[in-house]
DNA sequence: CGTTCTGTTGACCCTTCTCAAGCGGAGTGG
DNA sequence: CCACTCCGCTTGAGAAGGGTCAACAGAACG
């Protein structure tokens, strides 16, 4: 049964509050529909051409071929997420979207992209959105090049937490990774083997605990810092 | 002195080529105007507010604040690139733009980015540059996760070329690198010491020359694939 | 003609990868 | 209910890659 935009529970955390009724019932009009899927099933894939939705319920793994021709997982994507933008671009793509959980959409018609564009306030938002991912680019990318495992791990763990709990859907420091720690590990830049080794090197400086795909910041502070901020998130903020 | 937006030899290669008068006569009405910088001078700091320009001659090291205060380059902007998008987002940004050499920019008013976005055809078409910088962040991101020193190396030497070739400012696999070894370094995340002994490995494979600021490429293809592309590029397109 | 800044080089060491083996839980068939 | 198998996780030993540091060479600049 598909929900109402006014009544999603995503307008909050991920760019679409502040909207009005009439604005939230014109982006209806691109909704093509809510599909399920089961854990491990493609959701999208840029192959059969671009795709645009956003990610109701569930995690999601975009990954890119790699110089061998397997694939990689790239991005990580969240409830509320909006998915495919890259697609939508000039150039090709050659993302695939997988569901790493069982997870719901809402599709969007990838070829009223450009109406979405014009309508009033959507394409503003819509900018908002694009500027905020390629913000989070950014900010992985000079964590790659700046930080060493440790330092990447613990980001990871700081930032998906923060944007669990920002979306409501984490709270007291602590939440489930349903993600195959190949996959963690290639979203950092690491092996599964020394992944496994940061995990333990926070988990013995009393910073995090992760077991059972159970993650547990023990010393929030800590962590940022071992993540790079200069101290306390002045960053990574929530979109509005 | 100014020039006119439709006689901006930019207009290829970078996204406004395919515009009809009247629209690049709407974009010259958010110019504030053309500004010259000698090399090193600061062009614009977020830490004064946003900005937006389009960088008309000469190369731009963007560089963030790093761990230990310090600043770290981030991305390299050539002419032609619209810089500032990131400071017009959600959320701030602590992104500051040097002079690499001497550079002159096209200045826009950020006062009026809403203006900007709302114009009928421009609108559309910053979507396409932002889209089109995210896609390139990606990219880099990809590269930086999977990709050795050598092949970072050789990846940002066909990058670089290929996008001043397409500007029509560097042809014959060739082109003067006005950086420093240092600047150079943080955009790959490796060391000064260390990208002199990748480079010294391209020279001693064939693949590449780099002597007194200038690259020359020496092998074409074995130099993408080094970079970890299938073959020729079929990814990093122009933009259109 | 010194001073300073960038680039080059070598020695050494730490980080991370690779590879291989062992472990354990989830299915699956008996 | 019990093997059996498969797949992902963990762990260790050894190797390679890349960082650090210090010394030196050149160029730019006063």
């Amino acid at each position: 049964m598909a929900i109402a935009c006014r009544a999603c529970r995503h307008l909050y955390g991920v760019g679409f509050q502040g909207h009005s009724d009439d604005e939230l019932a014109a982006i209806e009009g691109f909704r093509i529909g809510h599909e399920a899927f089961r854990n491990g099933a493609v959701i999208a894939d840029s192959a059969r051409g671009p795709f645009l939705f956003s990610l109701y319920s569930g995690w999601a793994i975009e990954s890119v071929r790699g110089g061998n021709g397997g694939r990689k997982a790239a991005r990580l994507w969240l409830p509320g997420d909006l998915v495919g933008l890259g697609t939508l671009g000039p150039g090709p793509s050659d993302a695939r979207i997988v569901a790493a959980t069982d997870a719901t959409i809402c599709r969007f018609d990838p070829d009223r992209w450009r109406a979405m564009l014009a309508a009033p306030a959507i394409g503003e938002r819509l900018m908002e959105i694009v500027l905020h991912q390629r913000a989070a680019a950014d900010d992985e990318l000079n964590a790659l090049r700046q930080l060493p495992a440790l330092g990447r791990t613990a980001r990871f763990i700081v930032t998906t937490y923060a944007a669990l709990e920002r979306r409501r859907i984490a709270h007291n420091d602590r939440f489930r990774l349903p993600l195959m720690r190949q996959h963690v590990a290639e979203l950092l830049g690491l092996t599964a083997a020394h992944l496994r080794r940061s995990f333990a090197q926070l988990q013995q400086a009393g910073l995090a605990c992760i077991e059972n795909g159970q993650v547990r910041i023990l010393d929030r502070e800590a962590l940022w810092i071992a993540a790079g901020e200069p101290a306390l998130p002045d960053r990574l903020q929530p979109l509005l």
